[in-house]
DNA sequence: CTCCTATAGTTGCATGGCACAACTCTCTTC
DNA sequence: GAAGAGAGTTGTGCCATGCAACTATAGGAG
């Protein structure tokens, strides 16, 4: 398909595929139910850039998620809604918000991590020893030349090319760091 | 992330890793230029099946897609307006369409897998061969464990939960996990 | 102190993709 | 031919997203 030729000595196929795989089979793109929380994609995302981060700003998330600032905000007061984050200003900078898990929040992510892991343990064990192994390799090589490429030419929250600002805003001593990792 | 345990001995977090970048960095989630043609992922899901298949049904294409047949109705429209879908009633049975890639459409096929090409090469070209081994081997597997996985509870295209009911309807989906063929 | 500028976030608006429901059209069966 | 089933279409609403314009806070320069 798509005229496959291999020079590259890899299945072409296959990205494609996986690729279709994960995004149908997975329902990726659908709002889904992550330990029986319904929490659209970006949701989960940014749960866990929080749960890894503990503390970020907004536009801190929403660069690291790749989105627009204002679909953050709107993703965040979500989050707040359901209780799920807290958004306090920053007392040393009343601009920004110091955006965290709340105690729900923690077991939101957690619920959701176990479902995750339950996943992957699913689908790793239909694996062969060679295969998950192959795969942890082959997987950490693919992560690398993507950050290395997507991290290249930015393309941040933009598919219009003309405005926005996209900035990295730069230090401001935010992070709370000490994301507690069960 | 997530509260990362090991329990399966294989990095969690690249999973989910992988995930963002692959919707971020790859733009997944935002209709983009393949080889210079604007198209959703959904297009070009839908060309490539119609590539592989030759000749289907709408519904054939949406059961393969995981789509609504509603959807199926507006992206088959939409591509035949852009010359690349011919859409010919089944004559022994006008009910049906017959689905079918026109010269146009077979050359932005063409084009779009030049581009994807392109881009594994790219990808590929930064892992070391150890990294593209393996992971043509993991993928390879993985592929398959999805393909179980997506096959057996379906999922369908169901996400709606608002005026309805939300019932999985049945089996579909499953489309065949062929992968490297060609 | 005031004005000006930069930055963080919010809101109005438009777009795109999707599902669901209700409809039409065609075929099959009795 | 009427009834029923299946393929496809259209109306409608929803959600995620980006962009632009706006507000609010902060930090200078005058």
């Amino acid at each position: 398909m798509y005229g496959t030729t291999h020079e590259t000595g890899f299945p072409d196929d296959d990205l494609r595929c996986l690729m279709r795989l994960i995004v149908r089979a997975g329902g990726l793109l659908e709002p889904r139910e992550y330990g029986g929380l319904r929490v659209s994609l970006s949701e989960v995302f940014a749960l866990g850039e929080l749960g890894d981060s503990g503390t970020l700003s907004q536009q801190e998330l929403a660069a690291r998620l790749g989105l627009e600032k204002s679909t953050v905000s709107r993703l965040a007061a979500g989050l707040e809604r359901r209780g799920w984050l807290s958004r306090e200003r920053d007392p040393a900078n009343r601009r920004f918000y110091r955006l965290g898990l709340t105690p729900e929040g923690w077991t939101a992510v957690e619920r959701m991590g176990r479902e995750f892991r339950a996943t992957h343990a699913a689908l790793l064990g239909a694996l062969t020893p060679a295969e998950r192994e192959g795969l942890a390799l082959g997987l950490a090589g693919l992560i690398r030349a993507l950050s290395a490429l997507g991290g290249e030419h930015g393309h941040g929250p933009g598919h219009g090319e003309n405005g926005g600002d996209g900035r990295e805003d730069g230090e401001r001593g935010g992070d709370g760091g000490g994301a507690g990792e069960d």
